[in-house]
DNA sequence: ATACATTTTGGTATCGATTTCATAAAATTA
DNA sequence: TAATTTTATGAAATCGATACCAAAATGTAT
């Protein structure tokens, strides 16, 4: 690998004149400037980042960390960030944590060891109180997920209202007895007090309550993440004595999975159970019976935390982000 | 940040043995040791990276390149490569090149600056003769993609022997006018010799010729890469006086748009048009009409590129790589 | 022509780690 | 006990780049 002096002896001139030339700064003569441009292009000669690392220099990466590439609401959320990112000069580092704790944690060391300038969160794996010793070390924006009162700046849609509206949209389509599937774990809906998954929550309750109508805790259904938690779903609502007659599923594939269980076991949907799924992924509009579903900003969330990365790393302190709205989307299914 | 000198002034020891320890190399008392351990967590030290590298130790990193990560063929190659890389303890770097020849090269270009060991292509824009010079700076394995007499390993599924099964499962469904569907560019297909694509259609030719079939020209569909290139090739379908009765898609993508669109034109599939997609991504079995398609192996593919890798990188070079076998999946668009 | 300012160039300390070499201390052997 | 080997520690060179400072070359004003 040629270095900085092998260069500089090709050129006949000193490592100061080459690093002058490379980060083109201004007191080179054209003459000497080009001299330097050839021996570098003769031999294929880029300096290495490591070396300019240790000099202070920025290493313009970012690391986005998801939990997995497959879902794909995820690729779709880095699909945008990186093509801004990329407009911006950055590099974009994917880092999936499996949902493994230390995975996160390891994307956090990256700006401790300053591989990267910041980290995009879409996804919490560790308790603030863990991340925020990183602030120290390099800036963290929150997508797509949302804690209170947090010191770094946080771009998510407004799941209350998003909630909300899905269900008047399904009141309105005549159904009542709505059941509700979350991602959660069993005890921490209860528990947590303004976040992600509560919000959701709570604006499904108020629609119910606001329509009169009470909510029966045993159509609560937890944990509930992939296609086969949704054929399960469909299992349990298929053996109680008191129906839902309509579900919201915490995200389409859980939706597509109590769907497809439905087809399965001669339950007819919508008429005898609607299902409202959460994200309007690409194959949500062209499964068997098209999805209905509340469509989440995804493109929109991942330009606009890229923004708010550049920005932030710019010293731009952006407050007052507006959250970003979700949108009924009317199919077949409910 | 804490530097290795900061460890060592809290030590009251000199940064050798604070080097040693982190090394873990021997001849270090165990006193000394313990007095370094404790140092490093009280400051919180991990070594920067960028320092070791420049004293040539290597990065424990791979890129893996891929078109893009929306496409779930390569979101599951990579997670499957990324799950086997973890446990051999390397990073896994993403590269999306969106189909630009440019990105490839800043991915090859990370083996010259060392921030990777090794480079695994999961699809190739530039030549080979380009990209050959990159191996005097790390290893470079190729996953799904084919090009014959390459130095490299290769890892990749037979697609001849795959579109021939294909073929021939068309043909004992009673379709006899078969039409295809590549994602190549038109002159490409003509031109070169035994590669990816043209494997493929080798192996469609074959299973024609051996049934004493000829296959009309006008049934070669380029260029077909998401949906709405699905779209139009049933519309061009639609349009002709001489009919295909099937078609083989050049992925579930393409063959989902033609399906799509041959609903919303009273074309009625099979019975009227069978189609045979090339992949089976997750959506594939839960369309309207669950795509009938040529299964590949992606994830024996993803976690033999790892493997091939990981050898490559201790010296070991595997000669004889059997290539996979694709998997006809019969459902009821074909 | 002289003095002074400005542009161009080179020498060298520095970043944070590793590693070689020298030296000191401890352990082993004769 | 002396000689020798083994183990433990530190000093300093080094990796490849940047940046400060000094020196040389060039330009401008008097």
């Amino acid at each position: 690998m040629a270095t900085i002096s092998d260069v500089a002896k090709l050129a006949g001139l000193s490592v100061s004149t080459v690093s002058r030339v490379i980060n083109n700064s201004p007191h080179v003569s054209p003459k000497k400037r080009a001299l330097v441009k050839g021996a570098m292009d003769q031999l294929g000669y880029v300096p290495l980042p490591a070396a300019r690392q240790l000099r202070g220099s920025s290493s313009k990466s970012l690391a986005v960390v998801v939990p997995r590439i497959v879902n794909p609401f995820f690729s779709y959320l880095i699909d945008s960030i990186e093509r801004t990112l990329i407009n911006a000069e950055f590099n974009t580092i994917i880092v999936q944590t499996f949902g493994n704790k230390n995975q996160e944690l390891g994307a956090l060391e990256l700006l401790k060891k300053q591989q990267v300038d910041g980290v995009i969160l879409c996804s919490i794996e560790n308790q603030w109180s863990v991340i925020k010793e990183y602030l120290k070390y390099g800036k963290i924006v929150l997508a797509n997920e949302y804690l209170k009162d947090l010191p770094i700046p946080m771009i998510y849609a407004n799941q209350y209202k998003g909630l909300k509206s899905g269900t008047e949209y399904l009141l309105k389509q005549g159904f009542s007895r709505i059941a509700y599937a979350t991602g959660r774990k069993k005890l921490s809906i209860a528990l947590l007090g303004s976040d992600f998954d509560s919000d959701r929550f709570h604006g499904f309750q108020d629609a119910l309550q606001e329509a009169k109508l009470s909510f029966n805790s045993n159509w609560l259904f937890y944990d509930a993440h992939t296609e086969e938690d949704g054929n399960e779903i469909l299992m349990e609502i298929k053996n109680m004595t008191n129906k839902p007659d309509a579900i919201i599923a915490g995200s389409d594939e859980v939706a597509a999975g109590i769907v497809e269980a439905a087809r399965n076991n001669g339950i007819s949907v919508p008429s005898q159970l609607g299902v409202l799924g959460i994200d309007d992924q690409p194959m949500s509009s062209k499964l068997n019976i098209p999805l209905s579903t509340i469509r989440q900003p995804v493109n929109e969330m991942g330009v606009k935390a890229a923004q708010l990365m550049i920005a932030e790393l710019n010293g731009d302190i952006e407050r007052n982000i507006k959250p970003l709205d979700l949108k009924v989307i009317s199919r077949n299914s409910a």
